[in-house]
DNA sequence: TGTACATCAGTGAACGCGCGTTCACTGATGTAC
DNA sequence: TGTACATCAGTGAACGCGCGTTCACTGATGTAC
């Protein structure tokens, strides 16, 4: 077994990163393996010794969003999957609903970045997408404080507020209204996750 | 002066109305020219006596769409622009977030069917876009009961829900988590615009 | 320890198809007489 | 009223480029001896 398994593992993490970026930014059609490959310091041809074909890198890219990118936000906003807290919940729609999340456009959620490629993408894509949703829902409603009612419902509408809001304010040309959805978004959610 | 100004105008928006369909289901860049020309009755090589290119046919396409199909879904739900009422915010959102305007994608409001397309869009694009969206903000604005406050913050909240509900439930594969965001986005767009 | 070998990750040229766009034309229709 | 004409909406063949995918190959590296 020439080059070591970790090498192939590497090279094939390092496409699937580099191509999550690229997808953010330019969406799925306007993306090339050609460009993936060469931004990973590869050529064109090896990218099917890695992968079936470009909707299979298109899958992993955003299935690699939960556990990679997305676990940095976590981190970063100081939410931790294996202790929450109540206070969390406002820490999650904090960080989601920030212009630092609007501006970066590389390492968004793949939920504001690609909804509508996804929406027309095959079923292991649009599994991994309701994966995302499935975590921020559970991740909302675990963190959520106790006395709260209706927890579920209130945590499914808050993710329905950080997406939208931040959908609208992604698609809008620079405008006050971009910050206007965003800060609207964020209030309205806040009141949802600790009322 | 062969054919009458009339008729050349009823063939672009015959041409705008068929386009505005497809790209709608299928995505700017997965709808060819051909299959709007020829769905539309015409041959390809007409489309560029009406528009400079593919672009400017989807600028157009999402600009009909406030006075066109959305004109229809207002009258449907039964809001009247020039006598808007305080129940016909609750009216807007019913129809917007309701499982009829899910599932028909054809006539489905543009910032649910194409969101990432046109953020990757031409500037005039993205003003089409803005001016819905403001519209849509606007009247739950001005059809909100009086004794609301934040009124204007209240529309700007309820239409990012409407707007991300309907996204992910677009988004999502069909199941029983689609059903519940949409429901839990139309409770918590109640609460908004009609506290 | 050093060398021959086998494997397979990576290379890059080539293929072929689809689609946006162009262009020389055709023929339907309104107008002038 | 009828006819010749000019206009321009509509036609369809052709062009050319880009990109996903294939394939014969190369050469780096781990293993056996």
């Amino acid at each position: 077994m020439p080059y070591s398994a970790s090498h192939r593992d590497a090279t094939r993490a390092k496409i699937v990163e580099t191509a999550r970026m690229l997808f953010n930014q330019h969406g799925f059609q306007n993306v090339t393996i050609d460009q993936v490959m060469q931004e990973a310091g590869l050529t064109r041809g090896g990218f099917y010794n890695h992968f079936r074909n470009k909707e299979a890198l298109f899958s992993e890219a955003v299935s690699s969003f939960l556990m990679g990118r997305g676990a940095e936000w976590r981190e970063d906003a100081g939410v931790d999957i294996s202790n929450l807290k109540p206070e969390m919940a406002q820490q999650m729609i904090d960080a989601y609903l920030s212009s630092a999340h609007l501006g970066d456009i590389e390492g968004q959620c793949p939920m504001i970045a690609l909804p509508s490629d996804v929406a027309r993408a095959d079923p292991e894509t649009q599994e991994a997408f309701q994966r995302l949703l499935t975590a921020m829902v559970w991740l909302l409603e675990t963190a959520m404080p106790d006395d709260e009612a209706d927890k579920r419902q209130n945590a499914l509408a808050a993710a329905a507020l950080c997406v939208g809001g931040m959908v609208l304010a992604r698609t809008l040309p620079n405008s006050e209204l971009t910050e206007e959805v965003r800060s609207a978004a964020h209030y309205a959610a806040s009141q949802l996750v600790c009322a």
